[in-house]
Formats: C-alpha cells, structure tokens, sequence
DNA sequence: AATTACATATACAGGTCTGTATATAGATTT
DNA sequence: AAATCTATATACAGACCTGTATATGTAATT
C-alpha cells in the first residue's frame, strides 16, 4: 500500500475518532495529512469509501492485536478467555486509545440501510463471534449467550471511557467479566 | 410550554436518533413537525440550543418514567435493584424505542469541552448515580462499583440494540445484572 | 374596529461540504 | 533528451447548512 494512502487512513482514522466523522471534512484531512484532495480521491472513490476502509483497518488491527496477545501469552484455552478483559484494559488505557470505531460509526449513521452502519454492525458480530470462540474451546455451554454479555461489558466500558477518558470502567467491567466468566466456567 | 415548541422537540428528538444529528437540518425538523425556521428560531436560540433542551428532555423523560415503574411495582428497597432490568427491557423492547440520546450524542460530539458532549456525560453519571443509590438503598457495599457495572450493561445493551433491534441482548443483560446484584447482595 | 400576538411564507446572506477540472512541478524511466 | 508517473496547487461548481430579514396572514384581546 502506499505510503500517502496509508497516511491518509491513519490520519482519517484519528480525526473521526476525535471530532467525529460527519464533523470531519476531507480538506481538514488532507491539511493534517499533508497532502491534497486531488491525491485523497485518486486512492479513495469517495468520503464514504474512505470512511469504510478507515473502519476495516481499525477493526483488523486491533483483532490482529488481540489475537497476538492471547495467542502469545496464554497457554490454556479457558486462560484466553479469563485474560481477555486484562489485554482490553490494556489497549483502553493506553494513551494511543481513540475509542473503538464501530461503536462510533454505528452511532453517527443509525440508519441500518446505510453501507458505513451495515460495516459496523458485522464487525460487532464478529467480534462477538470471536469471543464465543474462545467460549467455545473453554468448554462452555453457552457460549454464545456468554460472548454476548461479555461483548456488552466491553462496549459499555469503551462507551464509557470514550465519554469520559480515565473513568477506571474498564476495572469494574473487568471484575464483572471475571464473575461471568467463572460462573459459567464452573456450570 | 407552547404546544408548537413541544412538537418540535418531539420531530427534532426521533429525527436525531434516526438520522443522526448532524446529518438532520433544521429544515428537515420544520418541515416534518409542519412549522417554519423563524417559529423554531423563536424558541430556540440556535440548533446546540435545541439538540440541548431535546437531550434534557429525553434525559427526564427517561428517568421520570423509571422511577415511577420502580416506586410503583416495588416494595421493599433490594427488590428496586433486581426489578431495574425488567423494566429497562421493557423500555428498550418497546416500538418507540430510538436509543440513549446522550448514548449517540457524546459519540457525534466526542470534544469534551462540547457543551452537548458536557451534557451527555454529565447524564450518564447522572443515571450511574441513580443506580447507585438503590444500591446503597439495598445495603450493598460497594454500591458505586456495582452501579458502574450495572450501567455498562445497560450501555453495552442500548448500544447492541441502536445497532441491530431484535438483537436480544437485553436479555442476556438481565441475565448478567442478576448475576452481578446476587452476588453483591450476599457479600 | 383597532391593536397585539403569534405563525407563516419566502428569500437570501455567508459559510462549509464533496467532488472535479485545470495547470504545474519534480522524479523516474525509456 | 523525451516521455511518463506521481503529487501538488488552485480554483470552482453545485449542494447543503445555519441563521436572519422582510412581508403577509390570522386569531384573540382591548
């Protein structure tokens, strides 16, 4: 991929996060990115292709990221599970952490027609999709019913730090995590 | 309050949850709630003037008819915490439900020094301190952690059914709160 | 009947937005 | 040296946005 493509999503990436999408314009975009709009639409067909790929991008890497982690440091499969909420912290409080893109995006296009909210709702589901995976080979029953409460948690607690930075959610969605997870564990 | 200015706030609120509020003009919400720009500029000083008074409203709106359900359906002060559930599954499984409005509006306003992204957070904490005190109410020891949980869930649940209706996932919410609350209640 | 209060109708100023057209500069390849 | 590729610079068309100015209508009150 290009270099000046490749900028230009992260530069995108991090203006949507922290302004908004709709408030963000491309001249603003190209500004920061330091390059211009004719540059931006020869690798983007439109604002809403560039929206969609900042998106896949933003979704891949962070589940690129999780999976490294929890493939690296853990051993057992219950392990990834009852260490996925301690690499979530991680990533939350990081000082890089501009909230989590789908949660967003699906939020400034409520309209479930719309291809950007479309994008977002699948990578919900698939992130549900792969937690119950990790259910699935701990050796839980219901794995997808804890997957779901699982991924509510993480939601909420990234709607919140995204609402308020430094709310310490994320410690209490991890102990509550943490009693989900050994409930169901121990069924 | 003039029956007009209440129309308008009504259009102006289900036009946001639907389409966003950026992506709704002000001649979108005339035109639907059946008035003119000069009528709305009347009551309202400007378009952050209304997004504020239409987040204000829903807010009370919310919390008001909460309230009433717990004071009315409950009888002693635990029985309020194990209820919250039931009725915030009423509440998002109803056809008129749209969403949080501070849920949406601190994610298309993500600047903490908005005025509406203020107001937004400022509702959250609001609510988690509401959760709270039945907490408290129902002697429970760490009331304030609890709360937190129990408002992820509840964000995480309004968030999962903004982005797909019929998800189900207030069901397992209530699932998880119950969890959560017995757990708390016994220690 | 005249005044007042409220709402409508319409037009528009000034700004921002997306997307494109045109011309130019620099670097690499042939 | 000429041609090609990539990016820049700049301007602009057309649409939409907020907020206001002006003129008109209509109902209630005095």
């Amino acid at each position: 991929m290009s270099l000046l493509k490749n900028k230009i999503l992260v530069v995108a990436s991090d203006l949507f996060q922290t302004r908004g999408i709709n408030s963000t314009g491309v001249d603003t975009i190209v500004a920061v990115a330091g390059t211009t709009k004719m540059t931006l639409y020869k690798y983007f067909n439109s604002k809403e292709a560039l929206i969609l790929e900042v998106l896949a991008k933003g979704h891949q890497d962070f589940q690129t990221w999780l999976n490294d982690k929890l493939t690296t440091n853990t051993r057992k499969p219950s392990e990834k599970l009852q260490k996925l909420f301690d690499f979530i912290e991680e990533w939350v409080t990081s000082p890089d952490f501009r909230g989590m893109g789908f949660i967003k995006a699906s939020a400034e296009f409520p309209n479930e027609e719309n291809p950007i909210h479309q994008l977002s709702s699948e990578q919900s589901r698939q992130f549900k999709q792969y937690i119950s995976s990790l259910a699935v080979d701990a050796g839980i029953q219901d794995a997808d019913g804890l997957a779901l409460q699982l991924s509510l948690l993480f939601e909420g607690a990234v709607q919140a730090e995204q609402m308020k930075r430094g709310s310490g959610a994320i410690k209490y969605a991890k102990k509550a995590a943490k009693i989900l997870i050994d409930g169901a564990l121990t069924n």
